[in-house]
DNA sequence: ATTCTAAATGAAAACGATTTTCAATTAGTA
DNA sequence: TACTAATTGAAAATCGTTTTCATTTAGAAT
C-alpha cells in the first residue's frame, strides 16, 4: 500500500467516516495512477477487481474525499471532471491542447503573491486554485497551418 | 446595439455561419449583461422576448460562439458552466467562496510571463487560460469559527 | 465474542443537462 | 424570384449524477 493511500484512509476515519472495503478499493484505484480519472474511469478500475461495487458508491466516495481535500478535482473543459490523489508536494496544473486533448502538467504557477494580494483585498481565506492554459500543441498547430495553405 | 454585439455578428458571418434572428437574439441576451449566464439562463432571457426560440438553438449557438472564441466559458465548480461575452480588454477571473458561492471578479492575473515560459518549454501556442481561486469569504469563515467554538 | 445502531451499500428510478434525429423553414446566393 | 444548403423547433434519446429505499455492515458498546 502506497503512503498516500494509508494517509487517505486515516484521514477518512479522522473525518468520522467508516473505512469500508469499497472505500479502500476506490482509494486504491485513484492512488494507483498519476492520471486524472473521471468518475466513470474510477468505477471501471474498481469494477475489474470488485465487480460488486456500484457506481453510486464511487460517486459518494469521491464526494467525501473531495470534501476532506484528499483528492483534487480538475475541469478538463466541457462539463467533465476528473480526480487525482492530492500529492503533498506542490500544485498540479495543466496545459491543454484544444484540438487533440493532449495534457501537459506543470506545478510551478507562482501564484502565491497574487493569492496573498487577493486575500488581503477581499478578506477571503484562500485555500486553493484552479489554473489551466488552453492552446494548441505543436503537432496540431502544424496540421492547422497545412490545412489553411 | 452594443459594439461587441455588432462585432460578434460580423465574426459569425465571417466564420461562414448565417445570421439568423435567433442568433441575433441570443447574442443580444449574452451581450446584455456582465454576469455569467448558464445555457438555461440565456434561454430564459431570450425566451422573454422571443418565446418561439428553442433551448436547442441556444445550445447550438453557444457552441458556435465558443468555437469562434466570441464568448468565454467559466467553470463555477461542480459541473456547471456559464458564458460571458469576450471583452476586448483583459482577462476575467474569479475568487469563489466554497461555502456560499459568492464570486469576486479580478482581471490582473499577471500570468503573461508564465504563459510565455510554458509556451517556450512545450512549443504550445497558448491562447487562453482559466484561473479560479477557491476559498471562504469573510462572512462564511466567521460563521465556521463560531460553529467550531 | 456478541449485540447493537447509525452509517453505508447496491439496484432501480428519477433527475437535469445536453445531444441527436428529423421534418419543416429560411438566409443568403444566384 | 427561385434555389439549396444551413438552420430551426419539437420530441426522443442519451449522458452524468442524484435520490430513494430496503438490506447490509463497521465499529462501538457490552
Ligand atoms: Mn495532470
Ligand atoms: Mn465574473
Ligand atoms: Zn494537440
Ligand atoms: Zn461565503
Amino acid at each position: 500500500m502506497i503512503y498516500s493511500e494509508k494517509i487517505t484512509e486515516q484521514e477518512l476515519r479522522r473525518g468520522g467516516y467508516k473505512l469500508t472495503p469499497q472505500r479502500r478499493a476506490i482509494i486504491g484505484a485513484i492512488s494507483g495512477t498519476q492520471e486524472h480519472l473521471t468518475p466513470a474511469a474510477i468505477y471501471k478500475r474498481v469494477h475489474r477487481k470488485h465487480p460488486s461495487i456500484g457506481l453510486v458508491t464511487v460517486y459518494r466516495t469521491i464526494d467525501i474525499l473531495a470534501e476532506l481535500d484528499l483528492i483534487c478535482e480538475t475541469h478538463a473543459g466541457g462539463s467533465c471532471r476528473s480526480y487525482l490523489m492530492r500529492r503533498p508536494s506542490g500544485h498540479h496544473h495543466h496545459l491543454i491542447c484544444s484540438e487533440c486533448g493532449r495534457v501537459v502538467d506543470f506545478t510551478d504557477c507562482g501564484l502565491e503573491k497574487l493569492e496573498r494580494r487577493l486575500s488581503k483585498e477581499t478578506s477571503f481565506k484562500i485555500n486553493g486554485h484552479l489554473l489551466e492554459f488552453i492552446g494548441q500543441c505543436l503537432e496540431c498547430s502544424r496540421k492547422q497551418k497545412e490545412k489553411n495553405s
